[in-house]
DNA sequence: GTAAGAATTGACACCGGTGTCAGGTTCAAC
DNA sequence: GTTGAACCTGACACCGGTGTCAATTCTTAC
């Protein structure tokens, strides 16, 4: 497929998804004119992609993660090297307190915004 | 105290209380001599304010929350504006995708390490 | 008084994924 | 062929919390 109809489909723009190529998270074959065509697992990939962005992963770790995930991209999965294994485990721990902070501000704007309901605060 | 013990008790930089001071979060007496002199609240505030930056909250946003939030700064609390309820409420359904995301992500990585560690993936 | 450490303001820079514009090329339908 | 939509590359800018440096001033202990 072509990248508007990629980007159509995964809500990702274009200016994105070129820029995934440049950073190699994403391959795309080429037409003979130099147009991108991207094979349907593109659409796994890319949701993968946003979801490691969102959970604050830089595009070199993503790079080194990605061949190591089991995905719909028919590959054989790589198996993580040691430093790779150290630097998730890192990201790991990162992600772990970010949830607990989200959850903590999750529970404060409950109840700033039961409070100005009028509702009582969930107790605490 | 002054803003050096409130970085060393915070782990915040002194740089960032400052920031903070200028975005309308986080208020100082001052000495004659123009020092600022934080109240002992000041210490939860600045980690409070932390815990909304890292679920990704902006200033702006922090600065119209806080008066709202009940804690330890000895003031009575305001109550939302129906706009600022509209906007905590958006805030905390973009949380809860980002909590969702990070649950995906976290599981991800788990399985890259327990591959890479010759472990079985727990079961998916 | 004086010296050393701490605090002040102001300015500049960074990161890094994304938006956007410009100027040119390719594709597909007629 | 022609035409209009889609695509190409390259460049510039943004955000916004934080790091850092500079030049100056305040505090405190002697």
């Amino acid at each position: 497929m072509r990248i508007g109809e990629l980007a159509r489909l995964t809500g990702v723009s274009e200016r994105s998804l070129r820029y995934y190529e440049t950073q190699g998270l994403l391959t795309a074959d080429r037409t003979p004119g130099g147009h991108r065509d991207y094979a349907d697992w593109a659409v796994d990939r890319v949701i993968r992609i946003q979801e490691f962005y969102a959970a604050g992963l830089g595009s070199s770790k993503i790079a080194e993660l990605l061949p190591c995930v089991r995905d719909a991209d028919g590959g054989p999965s790589a198996i993580a090297t040691p430093r790779l294994v150290g630097d998730l485990t890192t990201e790991r721990e990162r992600i772990d307190r970010q949830i607990t902070d989200l959850l903590r501000s999750r529970e404060v704007l409950d109840e700033v915004i039961a409070t100005a309901e009028g509702r009582p605060p969930a107790d605490g």
